[in-house]
DNA sequence: TAATAGCACTCTAATATAGAGAGTGCTAAA
DNA sequence: TTTAGCACTCTCTATATTAGAGTGCTATTA
């Protein structure tokens, strides 16, 4: 991710033919560029840097008579190099800050809030990854009798999360032991993870040799067993009528491709998931992406976190061809901000 | 909806034009028709018969030379007087069946399978409500301390519902008082709707005059104010791609308001909930519907219940030139069916 | 030597034209 | 009442033509 070390013209040049391309849609030509510059340069002058840029496969010509479209390499470069990170207005700022300010909204309402304002604010779709459970810190575990052998375990985390299972057990079990289980839980899982409460929980086990361990070994049953172990993380996706305006799909079966894409979100959490790691925005422009269906836009994420620890993911997905400035400062705001709307709420 | 009793003639040309429509999505002409009455009668004489119906509203001519489309309400027509109800095929009936086998799964699992399975199935997109708080019986109400004044709410409904609320009061509660709170509610309310639950609870706090009182009203207090009063019910949507790969909606623009009406998703939760009166399938053609969005869309929706309650509503939605019989088959079935799965749920 | 003006060239997109084909409505005959 | 025949209408497709945008190259200029 080194500069090659363009000339300082340029990169003005193909900043400015970026830009343009970004607000047009339309190939750029040297005229235009040109024009930009207040005619201090000629036409004839941008094409000949124009013709570099090609080689260097920053920019290509749909046909031989037309004008230059940003490669990915280009796009890249751009956002790698060239584009200079805008902060957020303060209308902006207001408006994400009076969203989030309802005081009784649940996980859910924010996550989704979350993403609507994301698409409104960058003008593409927006989407946001529930926090992560296994990354998520405990706050309580209840357990209680709701029928003879049937246990109705209700988890939250420390990103308010709410979670419940009802879980049925062989035998039967009475009120007071699971009153002990659950304090003996609540006492000792503070700040860890479920991952970490189960390795606690098996360590714990082998140690213990007292009557305890019956009670221990009924605690881990209860919770390794509740199906939200299998934690089913939620994608919230909003404004894809964004995307489909753009011209680049005006080609319906790309279009429904992409459709079908975003409808099976099990490929976005795979790619959500793998950006957990590493600081800060993140970037993936089009082929840069796994799978095809979405080779055509990029996408823009960055964790947010509790305390230290990252949890989630938020982003927006546009095609390729989208303002990155904009979509960086509003996703790096909104992910600042959702954490700490999420710890409000554990 | 009387049958404006056309002659038998009629009624098979008809059919054949909406069913050869359906089809094909091409304007139908008079030739075609012959052919599939093997040429029993000619052209000429169809031809005549269209003129009939064309005055009658049934169909209409897209331009001078062209085949003929059914109207809206010509549809209507079709699907109150002349369509023929089919059975689910038994290899439909089976998957049904296998898609539902899991039996850990809980409610929000379901209602997405259950949406997704009725696009599969015919061709459309898919949709479903989550039941109704208002109108699902409670089976459990918990609530647990899990901060000084932090409550945490759960509800479980007869449907299998699981809901939490975390409510902040003014003063401290202790943990002994809210056992005897969330006791004598669960003796209580078995049966009841949280509208019945609301009424019960203010008709005894009139009649009280004992101690018991304080109690009364702080159970009042802990339910009424619990967020998920405001319910916001869910609906799950699935098979979008479906509806736009139709040559109807090959016009970008139309597709566009139609995919925003989608994500408005408040539009459809008036439209489904006001069908919940009212037994068996419902079916809402084209510009029957009360918004333009969806105005080139029919709705086909119908409840399912626990027990004899209705308590929310499945639909199909995809232009009107789909498949009805098809439509209304599964979607009756599945409701039939979602009602029993969520009934052992609870 | 870098920048520019000039010019021929290429390719697309828009427009016009013509013809085929599908389907109709009407009329007259069976 | 049905049908055959026929002129007519309209769309859709293919083809040709043209305008325009933009380029690359070359010779010229500062």
């Amino acid at each position: 991710m080194k500069d090659p070390d363009l000339t300082e013209r340029k990169k003005k040049i193909f900043s400015a033919i970026v830009e343009e391309y970004i607000n047009t849609g339309e190939p750029v030509g040297s005229r235009t560029i040109a024009q930009k510059f207040r005619w201090s340069l000629s036409p004839a002058t941008i094409r000949n840097v124009m013709a570099d840029l090609e080689e260097d496969a920053f920019i290509l010509q749909p046909h031989t008579s037309a004008g230059r479209v940003p490669t990915d390499k280009g796009y890249r470069y751009y956002v790698d190099h060239l584009m200079e990170l805008r902060r957020i207005t303060k209308e902006e700022e207001e408006f994400i800050q009076k969203s989030f300010r309802d005081k009784n909204a649940d996980q859910e309402t924010i996550l989704e809030r979350a993403s609507k304002i994301i698409s409104l604010l960058t003008k593409v779709a927006g989407i946001v990854m529930a926090p992560r459970l296994r990354c998520s810190t405990l706050k309580f575990i209840g357990l209680k009798l709701v029928a003879p052998s049937k246990i109705l375990v209700t988890l939250i985390t420390g990103s308010g999360l709410i979670k419940n299972s009802i879980i049925e057990i062989d035998g039967e079990i009475n009120e007071a032991e699971l009153n002990r289980i659950s304090e003996f839980l609540n006492s000792e899982l503070e700040g860890m993870t479920l991952s970490e409460l189960r390795a606690f929980l098996t360590r714990r086990l082998l140690e213990e040799r007292t009557s305890f361990y019956i009670l221990l070994k009924k605690a881990m049953g209860l919770i390794l067993n509740a199906p939200f172990m299998k934690s089913d993380d939620r994608i919230f996706f909003e404004g894809i009528s964004y995307i489909i305006q753009q011209p680049e799909f005006s080609n319906i079966s790309k279009m429904g491709s992409l459709l079908k894409a975003i409808e099976e979100e099990t490929n976005f959490l795979e790619l959500l998931d793998a950006d957990i790691e590493g600081e800060g925005v993140h970037i993936h422009i089009g082929k840069e992406n796994p799978f095809k269906e979405i080779q055509e836009c990029s996408i823009i994420t960055c964790n947010y976190s509790i305390g230290r620890q990252a949890i989630g993911t938020v982003g927006a997905i546009g095609p390729t061809r989208m303002e990155y400035d904009r979509a960086v400062s509003v996703v790096s705001y909104i992910s600042d901000f959702l954490g700490k709307v999420l710890s409000e709420l554990g």
